[in-house]
DNA sequence: TTGAAAGCGCTAACAC
DNA sequence: GTGTTAGCGCTTTCAA
């Protein structure tokens, strides 16, 4: 085909120089209305849809913000990718992701191809990295946001909530609802280590309460329905005397409850059933799985915010931390 | 900070000239291997990454692959990128996505955008753009896919297979069960091309057999769980007899055994139920769904080694189709 | 095998 | 308000 059009092409079809032709498409001021009108004329005449690459060489800044995330497969992630997306929609920046399989080495590399794009700032999943990646961060002198977790050292800007906290509280809310017999089940502990941190949370209010564990059983790799169906079965088995389980996340729970209802168990009220995330699947059985509901929209859409913020501003994100706490929805557990 | 390193300085480090660094570090042959390390040591040292900018600006083809989707909030999309994602591991491409919302006209300007990143190619979902996206994708002389629906001609090449005809097997499979009052419950049948061709498809196989369609609910807006919770109930209200529903997708179809469960119904010997995807959420309730398994994750590679495959050869797909069909899965509803 | 020169298409900075 | 001059950091081309 034709060679591409370039700010040149424009410029001579509005009979103005080329750079009259820039100012005018980039609504920068001083540049006469009659200008205006017919470079961007000239500029939809022709097809031109300029070129961001030499844009952002010559500006030495780039509307891309690099979005990293452990899986695609957990629904969370995709939804604070939706936040991101939403908030970015309309000014011009674009999301380019990166996938991470939970690898802190593939997040190294991930890391370090996206910052060769120069991109106006980085949003990256948790708070750990590997002492490379982190020197890697803090050299790239961009405005870097950490998601989901607040319980450690952010190297600059984070937003999410405490996983250990989260632990604790949903741990002390089954308490509270008079369970004893209280089992944990989880997935990817080795990696996630926010599943990790509430696992820590929940033990010590158990602690903290004077409640043993009742029984416990994890299993390596993604957390899905079926891992959840499982783990439910081999603990039940295990421990036939529990009175709640606490699963690493809803994916588990919704497993969990499959299993429960299929042998027959009332739940809530001979087995009550926790997960994490309030995730849309909770909503299937409205009101019998305990769980601590998070922003996972509001979470991108804060991260992707700060970043704007800081790009418009000096530059900096002056380290902010936004806490959005998830809430704990017991539903019909509190009143068995 | 201080300045970012550029080639200059690991030439400067390596003592070569900035040719020789460029040539060393992107594996060009005829550099001395003497060359080579000198030049690999200098640059790990100063912690000089590249950039990509100036490198696809002078070659004038950047390493960026743009992947636009309609929702995250529907896990099918999520799944396919993460399907392009696993294919351009290692390859030094990276993705860059924009999401739609079922929006023409902000497909419009997400590929508009996109495309003046100078991507490699493109992946995009249907064969449905408007006249005004599709002159701007073949001015654009890049690869383009198109993914999940081959019912249509598409631009370039394309991924996927035809909702009419996933819509009319399933049809035909739920009769063959003995069904007979069959209704559809579906939803966002008016932006969601796809689900609107499964629906003509399962229409046509019930007029082929003679079967009516013994009822119809749709609503507005997003699938979820929740919907589907609501148009089961709704359907269920209106028509009681109904045997047999066709959900538009597995999440309206999970909503609607879950409202079935709870409302003790008996699933699937008295009332069968259908979607589509093949969700993971399906296997919470082993074998009582029915679902048509599509293979979005392997969509997603297919896209993606089109385009790599395109590029690394003569630039063009050759209008490659691929053509993953979905598998019936029927479970226990076809002894019933 | 290496290097020097000439851009890629745009914008920042400064004239006019 | 508009144009001119220099690059941004790399790769392509061609010469050595």
């Amino acid at each position: 085909m034709r060679k591409r059009k370039t700010l040149v092409d424009v410029a001579a079809a509005a009979g103005v120089s080329k750079m009259t032709a820039s100012r005018a498409l980039r609504g920068d001021k001083d540049v006469s209305k009659a200008s205006i009108e017919r470079v961007r004329a000239a500029a939809r005449e022709i097809g031109y849809y300029g070129n961001h690459l030499a844009a952002s060489l010559s500006s030495s800044r780039a509307e891309l913000i690099g979005v990293v995330v452990p899986a695609l497969a957990n629904v969370v992630f995709p939804e604070v990718m939706s936040g991101v997306s939403d908030a970015l929609r309309g000014t011009g920046f674009q999301p380019v992701f990166g996938v991470t399989e939970y690898d802190t080495e593939k997040e190294y590399e991930i890391i370090r191809s996206m910052l060769s794009w120069r991109p106006a700032g980085l949003i990256i999943t948790g708070l750990e990295q590997t002492e490379a990646t982190r020197k890697l961060l803090s050299g790239a002198d961009i405005p870097i946001v950490q998601t989901m977790d607040c319980d450690g050292e952010p190297l600059d800007a984070c937003v999410g909530f405490s996983h250990s906290k989260a632990g604790y509280d949903i741990a002390k809310a089954l308490l509270a609802t008079g369970r004893r017999r209280i089992g944990y089940a989880g997935c990817n502990l080795d990696k996630d280590t926010r599943a990790a941190k509430r696992r820590q949370g929940f033990l010590r209010a158990l602690a903290d309460s004077g409640v043993p564990l009742a029984g416990e059983v994890t299993a390596s790799g993604l957390s899905s329905i079926q891992s959840g169906r499982k783990l439910a079965e081999e603990i039940l088995k295990r421990y036939p005397d529990l009175d709640c389980i606490y699963f690493s996340n809803d994916d588990l729970a919704a497993g969990g409850i499959c299993y429960c209802l299929e042998t027959g168990m009332a739940v809530p009220e001979q087995i009550a059933l926790a997960g994490f995330n309030g995730l849309d699947i909770i909503e299937g059985f409205p009101g019998r799985i305990a769980t601590s509901k998070t922003a996972r929209h509001a979470i991108g859409q804060a991260a992707a915010g700060i970043i704007l913020e800081a790009v418009k501003g000096n530059g900096s994100t002056g380290g902010q931390r936004i806490i959005l706490e998830p809430t704990i929805s017991l539903g019909a557990l509190q009143k068995a």
